[in-house]
DNA sequence: ACCTGAACACCGTTCAAGT
DNA sequence: ACCTGAACACCGTTCAAGT
């Protein structure tokens, strides 16, 4: 609503970006260096982003939705289970060539403070839940929390690894959701 | 052999101690104040301990043979699944108390060098692993690193839903190492 | 309103000087 | 041989001063 703010949204944008083009290459996201680099003083990329975790949903935040978004499509043509195991192996493709995505995913479970990135990735997957447990293919104690958690481990699987480890490691998840 | 260490162990165990206490009460190591409250200079403690892990490697020594000698009785008793599951039980309930014990096998995830510590926890895990498959009980391809890497999940559990939460994760785990 | 960047705080790590 | 602790480096965070 204000007159003055195209400036101050063109240095969020340049902070974003800058801060993606980091953990393209280094992992680990250093504030100092994502100012300079965007060209802002620090005083600035915390005025626009309270905390890393801010900040790092953003960067993620087009991947989060399009994870979200192929929730529905999936669950239309395909029975719960095998709907979850698509959008899981969908998660494995972003996470092979961005593997920050599971950083991102991961601090969605350390967060307290409900982001609505984590909302929205809660209540995706707590869908696909809710519908296995409809169909009787998972089991009913589980919920979307246990099922991030477990996801985690992905991101502590070696580059190298990647392929056969990460799979390996969402067929137990997989099949140990499903009732005994 | 030579003459002069019994100060230099004594100073190590010290360390270990006020690494240990320290633990107990705020999860995260700051190696000055370890250093502090041992009675030693910074430079000692890294004398005998080059990094973090290696320090807490022996903090949670103890926690760790236990958990790994206790393989063998419950193989003896048990068939391999329900020995596992034993096992993860007595893991569950150190953990319960000592949280850092979860970041002790977290860290033999990370670490590239494979520490004794590291060596024997993959040991013993492979060792109930291998009977499972044996068995027919837990599927030919997982082995003890994929384990442990999903049990990373459990550190990232708050305190307040632990009890509930870590054991529907273990169990998920589980049954997720059956073979389909 | 928004920005800058010096400054502070914190903490891991090193190393010259001591015994 | 072993120890000390000042000093350095690094990085997250704040804030007085600017526009």
């Amino acid at each position: 609503m204000p007159a003055r703010r195209s400036d101050a949204a063109a240095n969020r944008d340049r902070i974003v970006e800058a801060a993606r083009a980091e953990l393209d290459t280094s992992d680990d996201l250093k504030l100092h260096a994502v100012a300079k680099a965007a060209g802002v003083g620090q005083g600035t990329l915390y005025r626009h982003f309270p905390t890393r975790e801010h900040l790092l949903a953003e960067v993620y935040r087009h991947e989060m939705t399009q994870l979200v978004d192929a929730v529905a499509p999936l669950l239309a043509e395909h029975p719960p289970l095998r709907a979850l195991t698509g959008w899981l192996e969908r998660l494995l493709g972003y996470a092979r060539v961005k593997r920050g995505v599971m950083a991102a995913i991961e601090a969605s479970a350390w967060q307290d403070l409900y982001t609505d990135q984590h909302h929205r990735l809660d209540e995706a997957l707590g869908m696909l839940l809710e519908r296995g447990k409809a169909a009787g293919e998972v089991r009913e104690e589980v919920d979307a929390a246990d099922v991030i958690l477990l996801l985690g481990a992905l991101s502590r699987v070696p580059e190298a690894e990647w392929d056969a480890r990460a799979h390996r490691i969402v067929a137990v998840i997989v099949d140990g959701l499903r009732p005994r």
